[in-house]
DNA sequence: ACATTAAGTGATT
DNA sequence: AATCACTTAATGT
C-alpha cells in the first residue's frame, strides 16, 4: 500500500500525511461491474483510487442511468465532499468501469486533514474543480452535441479511462451510458463503422480513430 | 438441439 | 431519435 500510495500521491502529500493515511485507509480491490456505493447510500468512506476506472451515474425516476463521468487513478470523488459535510446520502451510484484498486479514506479523516494539511486541502479543492469542469462538459455535450456526437466522445472516453482501444461491452450498455435506445447505438455503430472509424465484433469495439 | 442473449434492419411516429 | 416488430448471428447448456 505504501508503494501505491508513493506511486500516485507521494508528489501531492508530504511524508507525515502519507503516514496518516496509511494507517487508517482501508485498501480494497473491486473487479469490473461491482457496485461502489449505491444512491442513497450513506457516505461514511472517500476513495483515493490507484489503479482502473470507476464511472459515476445518475439514476431517474423510472430506474434509467446516464453516465455523468469517469474517475480514474489520482483522482477522488468530489461528491463524497459535498455529501459528507452534511452527513448526507450518495447522490450517485459509482460502478468499476474497469477493475480496479483503491484506498477508503474515513470522512471524519477527510475533515480533519483540511485544517491540518495544506497539501489535503489543495488536493480536495483541486479534484472539486476539476470534477466541476467535467460536470459543465457533461451538461454541454447532453445539451449542444447529436447523439452520434455524443457516441462518439463516449466511446473516446472509455478507450481513454482504460488504455485500451478495444472496449469490451454490448451495444445496450452504451445505450443505458447515454440514456437512449439499444436501436439507435446500434444504428449509429454501424454507421461510423462504414466510416472506418471503428471495428465491430460482438461484444467489442475498436476505436480506429482517435 | 434448443434456449438465450447480442446485434442488424425496415417501417412508423 | 424512439419504438415496434422481426431477423440473424453468436453463445451457453
Amino acid at each position: 500500500m505504501r508503494r501505491q500510495l508513493e506511486e500516485h500521491y507521494g508528489y501531492l502529500f508530504e511524508p507525515q500525511l502519507l503516514d496518516e493515511i496509511e494507517a487508517v485507509g482501508v485498501c480494497k480491490k473491486v473487479l469490473q461491474g461491482q457496485f461502489l456505493i449505491d444512491i442513497g447510500d450513506p457516505i461514511v468512506s472517500m476513495p483515493l483510487i490507484f489503479s482502473g476506472a470507476i464511472k459515476i451515474l445518475r439514476e431517474d425516476s423510472q430506474g434509467d442511468e446516464l453516465l455523468l463521468y469517469f474517475i480514474e487513478k489520482g483522482d477522488t470523488c468530489a461528491m463524497t465532499f459535498s455529501c459528507c459535510m452534511r452527513k448526507g446520502k450518495s447522490e450517485i451510484r459509482a460502478v468499476a468501469e474497469s477493475d480496479a484498486e483503491l484506498c477508503m479514506i474515513p470522512i471524519e479523516k477527510m475533515e480533519e486533514w483540511m485544517g491540518r494539511y495544506k497539501s489535503w486541502q489543495q488536493f480536495i479543492l483541486d479534484s472539486y474543480h476539476s470534477r466541476m469542469q467535467e460536470l459543465m462538459e457533461t451538461i454541454d455535450t447532453l445539451a449542444f452535441m447529436n447523439m452520434d456526437e455524443r457516441l462518439l466522445k463516449h466511446l473516446q472516453d472509455k478507450a481513454m479511462v482504460t488504455h485500451n482501444d478495444f472496449i469490451y461491452t454490448t451495444h445496450q450498455e452504451i445505450a443505458s451510458d447515454l440514456h437512449t435506445s439499444r436501436v439507435v447505438i446500434s444504428r449509429l455503430l454501424k454507421k461510423m463503422e462504414r466510416e472506418g472509424k471503428i471495428n465491430l465484433q460482438r461484444t467489442e469495439i475498436q476505436v480506429v480513430e482517435l
